[in-house]
RNA sequence: GGGCGUUUAGCUCAGUUGGUUAGAGCAUCUGCCUUACAAGCAGAGGGUCUGCGGUUCGAGUCCGUAAACGCCCACCA
């Protein structure tokens, strides 16, 4: 029998306990279909939020609904421990940097605390009733992994889509280590705009240049003016003097400048922001690097060598006001990229670096991404748009430790990459010495090994080659090319899709999934996205998970449209919390009705118990469309409407049959019976999708003809009911108009009603005689007059008896 | 500045291909202890569907346009 009151904590720790034991999520291959999910790696730096939850969540249901469709599923989880975030989060518990821990311990306490967190993470997955097999869970840093990512790098470079080659990146002078341009952080500050006097060396023509960051002109290479400025094409060809330092530069005319920026004159160093870059690359310009790595200038700069940049910007502006070159001096607030760690600006430094080629291949990118289903589909513009816009090669190179090391040496004598072998796999170019004794170009047997670890996305970027157990004998790639689906959040599009799509398009000139799925925010209350970094999210999962259950956050996060932000509401959870109890208590009201139950075929009937199984036959097949495109929240929502509608009116006009067999006859009770133990049934397989924990304890209970529910198959109903929904709704209108009756005269709704007049259609008429039992029984109508009329209905009287209240 | 999304009741959200009177929950109000459930049940009030223009017999829904908010990108001259 099922608890008086539903024990929720209690309960899900049960199941959870029973689904591990039982390995009721376990994947093996067999004759059925696999349905494959790429589901994101979540990285291990610090706590799971809210929005976490809220996207898995989704992501879980999918794998639900399509195991109760019949398909084996392939899902697991993955955790991102590789890289910078995790080399972060082990330098704010250490309280040191990774330069000050050293290479090989450093390497060791990530491993310890990405370990120690991840079974944190696991423990919270879980809990919120994940249902992935946790021995196909995979690392981004373990052996395998890193064999995978790589292999993955060697075919790349085999196949000439990976190249080594000094260019400049991005880099924290305060962290120092190239970073990506997903680690920036836009910051406003407050700064200066200078505008400085120059003057052509030729004919002493004199212009304007405005800057914020006067430090850099010692590393000018080169003055730009847009070719169509009329006010400045005077200048074009000659050659620029820069004051104080006393250098000479030509002066170039280029689109690129704005004339309308600043005074139209742009100062090109190397380097400043991406433009000098750009220019540096397209006019083939001098390098005049002046920062050190630790952001000061370099000696070597006359008066202003070993100054921190500010310093140098300070210093160099009031020589330059003192010899009468400053015209003038503008306050100025402006965006700068920082490094999200740090909150320091970022410079660039140039240096050799390994970058995956993407420029080339944008045609084929955008070809892929036309291949693949996105869900919602406008979700699709956001990849294309990335594509289009992309503008550099991808620089997959970190001066860091914790990472998948390049299987990469070099040739002491002539610098020739020496490859790892696949076979020797995976290697620490560090401890590891390369297989041949001799470098094939030069014949210098001295090596030197590659530092640099690989950016992180270099490695997620291979989570179905992970999944796949490429390069492995008895691997996945039969089931998992493509997988079925990826799913995330949309603000990774333009790195975890992107990069994923443009490794399997180099590997197998195939798109890695067929869908993907990609989900909202989660909001605070201000209409501010939640995150670590704004330091918003104050709602705790696992607190949440001890107050409300797994089940209730899980409704709360399966609500609402795919693709759409959401705002963490307290009044949702609320709303969950109900309808489960509701759930809970409909069921033990469905159990107490089926004791004497024995199912057996029947055909048999009663109009009411037609027109429920034909509501519930209609609805699940929206449910089926809806999660057949992805949309769990709008599945949820039209199953929920169905859930009240039976419980509040179906459940309310049986029970009578139900409870006074003596009255109503064996035979419709049974028909009774027979309808609420197949909606019930199929009620928790749709409801277990959201609600894996009570479904389950309730299934257990009442059916269990499986292990598990979470093992059963959505079968859906095949009736021909259609004219019993049409007038069974109209009949409940009619019950409800006659409650409104009772409500309005303030009586208990077992008043009885001693006449109610109706005029009704034919099928109607025929749909309250054919239910008369039910129908007065529900009302308690003591006397019933039905009039025809050609079309529609109406109540005619209704005359309560207030006198039987009285007397009660 | 570019791309995309959102805007529906006081609050949080639904509203399939245009089609009666725009729906839920919370909150408010009125009743009801009804042999599952008071964490419940039956009702009531509450909307210029962001504004403007258009297509149509008919627009919350389609088209154009403006605004507010959000996300992503660009923006260091």
């Amino acid at each position: 029998m099922l608890d008086k009151k539903y024990d929720a904590k209690e309960k899900e720790s049960k199941w959870l306990n029973y689904w591990q034991e039982n390995k009721i999520y376990e994947f093996k291959p067999d004759e059925r279909e696999v349905f494959s999910i790429d589901t994101p790696p979540p990285t291990v730096n610090g706590k799971i939020h809210i929005g976490h939850i809220f996207s898995y969540s989704q992501t879980e249901m999918i794998a639900r609904y399509k195991r109760l469709r019949g398909y084996n599923i392939f899902y697991p989880f993955g955790f991102d421990d590789n890289g910078l975030p995790s080399e972060r989060l082990v330098e704010k518990e250490q309280g040191k940097k990774a330069h000050e821990i050293g290479r090989e311990e450093f390497s060791k306490l990530c491993y310890e605390t990405t370990d120690k967190y991840e079974e944190e993470f696991q423990q919270l997955f879980s809990k919120m009733g994940v249902s992935t097999d946790w021995d196909i869970h995979y690392k981004t840093v373990s052996p395998s992994t890193i064999k995978i990512s790589q292999t993955s790098f060697l075919d790349l470079a085999s196949k000439g889509h990976c190249y080594h080659k000094e260019s400049p990146a991005l880099w924290c002078n305060e962290c120092l280590t190239s970073i990506a341009q997903a680690e920036l952080e836009t910051k406003t500050i407050k700064t200066t705009f200078n505008y400085i006097k120059f003057k052509t060396v030729e004919d002493n023509e004199e212009f304007i240049i405005a800057t914020t960051r006067p430090e850099l002109l010692p590393a000018i290479v080169c003055v730009f003016v847009n070719p169509n400025d009329t006010a400045h094409n005077s200048l074009i060809g000659k050659t620029a003097h820069i004051p104080i330092i006393d250098v000479d530069v030509p002066i170039i005319a280029d689109e690129k400048v704005d004339a309308d920026k600043g005074t139209g004159v742009v100062m090109c160093c190397t380097f400043g922001d991406q433009t000098d870059i750009f220019w540096w690359k397209k006019y083939n310009l001098p390098l005049k690097y002046i920062f050190t790595d630790d952001g000061r200038i370099v000696d070597s700069v006359k008066n202003y060598g070993g100054l921190k940049i500010k310093e140098a910007r300070k210093q160099i502006i009031e020589d330059l006001d003192q010899a009468g070159f400053v015209v003038k001096i503008e306050e100025l607030e402006h965006e700068v990229q920082t490094h999200e760690r740090c909150g320091k600006e970022v410079e660039y430094a140039v240096m050799k670096q390994w970058f995956i080629d993407i420029m080339n291949h944008k045609e084929d990118f955008l070809k892929i991404g036309n291949e693949i289903n996105w869900y919602p589909e406008h979700m699709h513009n956001r990849y294309d748009e990335w594509v289009n816009n992309i503008a550099w090669d991808w620089c997959i190179s970190r001066q860091r430790y914790f990472g998948v090391p390049f299987p990469v040496w070099y040739c002491k004598e002539c610098g020739e990459p020496i490859f790892a072998k696949k076979e020797d796999l995976p290697v620490n170019p560090i401890v590891d010495k390369p297989s041949i004794e001799k470098c094939p170009n030069c014949h210098c047997s001295e090596f030197i090994p590659e530092t640099d670890v690989m950016d992180t996305w270099a490695t997620s970027s291979v989570t179905p080659l992970i999944n796949m157990r490429y390069g492995e004998k008895d691997n996945y790639e039969k089931f998992l090319k493509p997988m079925s689906i990826r799913t995330n959040a949309s603000e990774i599009i333009r790195t975890w899709d992107f990069y994923t799509i443009v490794k399997s398009f180099y590997h197998f000139g195939t798109r890695p999934w067929n869908n993907v799925m990609i989900s909202g925010f989660v909001m605070a209350d201000k209409g501010e996205k939640i995150s670590k970094s704004k330091g918003n999210s104050n709602v705790e999962p696992i607190k949440l998970i001890e107050q409300y259950s797994a089940d209730v956050i899980r409704y709360w996060a399966g609500s609402g449209r795919l693709g759409t932000d959401i705002v963490f509401s307290e009044e949702t959870l609320l709303r969950g919390k109900k309808l489960i109890n509701k759930i809970w208590n409909v069921s033990k009201f469905i159990e107490m009705h089926l004791q004497d139950y024995k199912d057996k075929e029947f055909k048999d009937f009663e109009y009411v118990d037609k027109w429920i199984l034909g509501i519930f036959q209609d609805m699940e097949k929206g449910f089926i469309k809806y999660l057949d495109e992805y949309e769990v929240g709008l599945a949820l929502n039209h199953l929920e409407k169905f859930f009240w509608n039976f419980c509040d009116n179906y459940i309310e006009i049986v029970k009578h049959r139900l409870y006074r067999p003596e009255e109503f006859g064996e035979i419709p009770r049974y028909s009774g019976q027979k309808t609420i133990y197949i909606i019930l049934y199929k009620l928790l397989q749709d409801f277990s999708i959201f609600f894996p924990f009570i479904t389950e304890e309730i299934y257990q209970e009442l059916y269990h003809d499986a292990k598990s529910i979470h093992l059963t198959e959505i079968k859906p109903l095949d009736y021909n009911f259609d004219k019993e929904v049409k007038n069974g709704n109209d009949m409940v209108l009619i019950i409800s108009e006659a409650r409104g009756e009772k409500s309005n005269n303030n009586v208990s709704l077992k008043t009885p009603i001693k006449n109610l007049d109706l005029s009704l259609n034919a099928d109607l008429k025929e749909a309250i005689e054919l239910s008369k039992k039910d129908f007065k029984a529900t009302l308690f109508i003591e006397n019933l007059n039905i009039k025809d009329v050609k079309d529609g209905y109406s109540i005619d009287n209704i005359e309560l008896n207030l006198e039987s209240e009285k007397e009660d």
